[in-house]
DNA sequence: TTGATTTATTGGAACGTTCCATTTATAGGC
DNA sequence: GCCTATAAATGGAACGTTCCAATAAATCAA
C-alpha cells in the first residue's frame, strides 16, 4: 500500500496537484484556504498514508505540545491516581502528556529528565525521586522549561509545588489517636530525607505537644515506605519497655504493614493497637479491618498540577504559586472503639 | 546566565573555537576527534548550557530512539508492574520509554496512538484498550512502525503477542476448585469484548468438563473486572436457587470484591466460599484471607515484550513470533480446607 | 475599463541536526 | 626533504516542517 519512504507534505502536495504551503495550512486547519482544496488536499492524505513529523515541525514553531510527567514510583497506585487526574486536564487542553517512571533512583531520574528535555517537551510535571540533589533542576531552569513538582518538593528550590497540606492531615491523625485516649504514641516509617516526612512528622509532634502528649511518650521508627517498613517498624515497636498503643503510618502500604504484623502476634488491629494510614489509597476501604487514614485527593492535586502547568507555558513564566490541598481524615475502623469511653462520647473524630 | 534563545551546536562551535561538524561527532562520541578536542568542546557544551534537539536529529537520522508504551489502565497495580519489566530492559538499551494511559477508551487510545507516531517512536507495545477496532493499528503497520500486544491481543490481528498462558491458568484453578471438592462452579467477572475472556472461560470450562462437572452445575456471571464487578458477582450467583460453592475471579480485583460481598453476608471466605483470583498481584498475599491466584509474572512478560520490541526493531522487521508466559497456581487460603478431606489428602494443588 | 481591495495560493528561507565528500594537519618511510 | 598514508577537522546538502513575503485570481468601486 504506502511507499516504502514515508510520505512527507510534498507527497500529498503532488497528489493534491497544490503547493507544500497549501498543505501545511490545510494541516493546520488555517481558514484561508478554499473548502473544496481543503477536503482535496485531505483526500490526498489518505491516500498517501501520511504522518505528520512533530519533530520537523517542533524545529520552526517555537513550542511543542507535549509534556513530560516523570514519576518516582508508578507502582504505587497513590502516583496512578496523580497521573490520571493530570491526563484528564490535558486531554481537554489537547496535549498527551508522557508519563515516565524513574523508580525512586536520582541517575535514573536524570536520564529520564535528560530524555525528556531532548525531546522538546514543553513542560514538566515532577514527583522527584528521593535522595534528588538541588542542583537537578537547574540545568532545565536555565532552558527555560517550565517544572512543578507534584506531591513532593525539594530542600531549597523556586519551583512551584503541589501538595496536600501534610502538616495538618498528620495533626488530624495524631489528635484523633489521642482523643481516643491514646498516651503513647508512635510515627511509623518514612525517612528524613524526604521534605514529606518532616511535614508529616511536624503536624504529629505538633499535636502531640498541644495535647499534652510528654515527648518521652512518643516513638518514632523511621522505616521503608512498604508492607515490609511496616512490619518492621512494628516489631521495633512492641520490642520497647513501654511500647505505644497507637500509631500514625507514614502511609498507607506502611499502615497495611503494620496491620498485618500485628495479626501475626495475635493483636487485633484497632482494638488492641490503633493505626492509621496517609494517602487513603483504594484499598484502605477494602482492608480488615478497614484503615483510618488522611484522605489527600491525589487525582484532584494531579488535576490542579496540570492546570498550573498549563497556565505556565500560556504565560510563558517559569514562577508560579504553591498549591496546598485541603486532607481529611476519614474514620474507619482500625483505631477500635475508644479507650477511655467514660471520659468522652463516642465518634469523635474528622469528618467521613 | 544562558542565552535567552536555546544554544545550537552552532554555538558550541564558535565557543569552542571549532567547526559545527566537529561538535557533532563529539555528540555522537566518535573515535575519530583528538581528545583534547573532545574535552574542550565537552567544555563549551557546559558552558552554553546547550540541550540536544533529538527532533532535528530525527530528521536525518533514519531512527529514533523513543518506545511507545500504551496500556489500558495505569490504576491496575498489575499493569504498573509490565511497565515496570519493561523499562528495566529498555533502560539497559538506553532508550526511555514513553508511557500513555488510554484508560480503557479507544478513542482516547487513537488519540495516544497518533500523537507517538507525530513523535516518531521506533516502536509500540501496546496493551490495547477493551472495544478496539481491528483497524485502529492497520494505519501503523503501513507505517512499518512495529508494534506488539501484551496482555491482550486483537481478535483479527497479525500484531505479535506476549501474554500469559490464560487457558491453562484458568484450568488449573479450576481443577484445584474441583480438587477440593466442590461441585457447583462459578465463573465471575470480565466481558466477552475480550479475548482474554475467552481464553480463561476456556480453561475453566474445558476443567469442569475432564474433570466431570455437569454443565448446568456451572455459572457464568459477566461483570466489570474491579471490586465493584466482583460484589455484583457474588451478589448474582447467590441469589440463585442452587447457588455455587466456588468461584474462579477473572481477576485479583474481582476476587477481593467477592471476598468483601462474602463478608458482608456474613460468610467466611474459604470456609463458607471458596475463591480464586488470577494475576496475583501483590495485594493477594496480604489479604485476609490470603488469596489463591494464579500467578503471570506480569513483570516478566514486560521483559519479554521488551525484548522482542528491540529484535523487531534491530531486524527491522514488523513481525515476531507470539509468546505464551507459563503461569503458577499459587495457593494460599481463600480455598479453605478440603471439602471432602475423607476422599483425599491434604495439601493437593499447585505451586508455591 | 482601471485601479484598489480582498481572497487563495505559492516559493523560499529557516529551524538544528547528520553524513558524505573534501580539505588540512600529522606521521611514516625512504 | 618529498611522497604517501593516516588522522583530524570541515563545508555543504539534506531531512520535513512553518511562516513570511510575494504572486495570482477574484471581487468591487468608480
Amino acid at each position: 500500500m504506502a511507499s516504502r519512504a514515508k510520505a512527507t507534505i510534498f507527497d500529498i502536495a503532488r497528489e493534491a496537484g497544490v503547493s507544500k504551503s497549501t498543505v501545511s495550512l490545510v494541516l493546520q486547519g488555517s481558514g484561508l484556504i478554499r473548502p473544496e482544496t481543503t477536503s482535496k488536499v485531505r483526500k490526498a492524505i489518505e491516500d498517501v498514508g501520511y504522518v505528520y513529523n512533530r519533530g520537523a515541525a517542533n524545529l520552526r514553531k517555537a513550542h511543542s505540545n507535549v509534556i513530560g510527567m516523570v514519576i518516582n514510583d508508578l507502582t504505587n497506585p497513590f502516583f496512578a491516581e496523580l497521573a490520571v487526574g493530570m491526563e484528564r486536564v490535558f486531554q481537554s487542553a489537547g496535549i498527551v502528556p508522557f508519563i515516565a517512571n524513574t523508580a525512586e533512583n536520582p541517575v535514573r531520574q536524570e536520564e529520564v529528565l535528560k530524555s525528556l528535555m531532548e525531546q522538546g517537551v514543553a513542560g514538566l510535571i515532577v514527583s522527584p525521586a528521593r535522595g534528588t540533589t538541588p542542583g537537578a533542576f537547574r540545568r532545565i531552569e536555565t532552558a527555560g522549561v517550565p517544572v512543578v513538582f507534584a506531591m513532593r518538593r525539594l530542600p531549597e528550590s523556586r519551583i512551584p509545588v503541589i501538595a496536600p497540606d501534610n502538616h495538618r492531615g498528620a495533626y488530624l491523625a495524631a489528635a484523633h489517636l489521642v482523643g481516643k485516649g491514646h498516651r503513647r504514641l508512635a510515627f511509623f516509617g518514612g525517612s528524613s530525607d524526604l521534605v514529606v516526612y518532616h511535614e508529616r512528622l511536624g503536624g504529629f509532634r505538633e499535636a502531640c505537644e498541644t495535647l499534652g502528649i510528654a515527648a518521652r511518650d512518643i516513638l518514632i521508627v523511621e522505616g521503608e515506605t512498604s508492607r515490609k517498613g511496616g512490619i518492621a517498624c512494628l516489631e521495633t515497636a512492641l520490642a520497647m519497655a513501654e511500647p505505644p498503643t497507637a500509631a500514625l503510618c507514614f502511609n498507607d502500604a506502611v499502615a497495611f504493614g503494620a496491620m498485618l504484623a500485628l495479626r501475626k502476634r495475635g493483636l487485633e488491629p484497632g482494638a488492641d493497637f490503633a493505626v492509621v494510614g496517609f494517602d487513603d489509597v483504594v484499598e484502605a476501604e477494602h482492608y480488615m479491618p478497614a484503615l483510618t487514614s488522611v484522605a489527600v485527593d491525589s487525582a484532584g492535586l494531579g488535576e490542579r498540577a496540570a492546570h498550573v502547568m498549563l497556565k505556565m507555558i500560556q504565560s510563558r513564566t517559569t514562577r508560579a504559586e504553591d498549591h496546598i490541598g485541603a486532607v481529611n481524615l476519614v474514620v474507619r475502623e482500625s483505631c477500635g472503639p475508644d479507650r477511655r469511653t467514660r471520659n468522652r462520647p463516642a465518634g469523635s473524630g474528622g469528618a467521613a
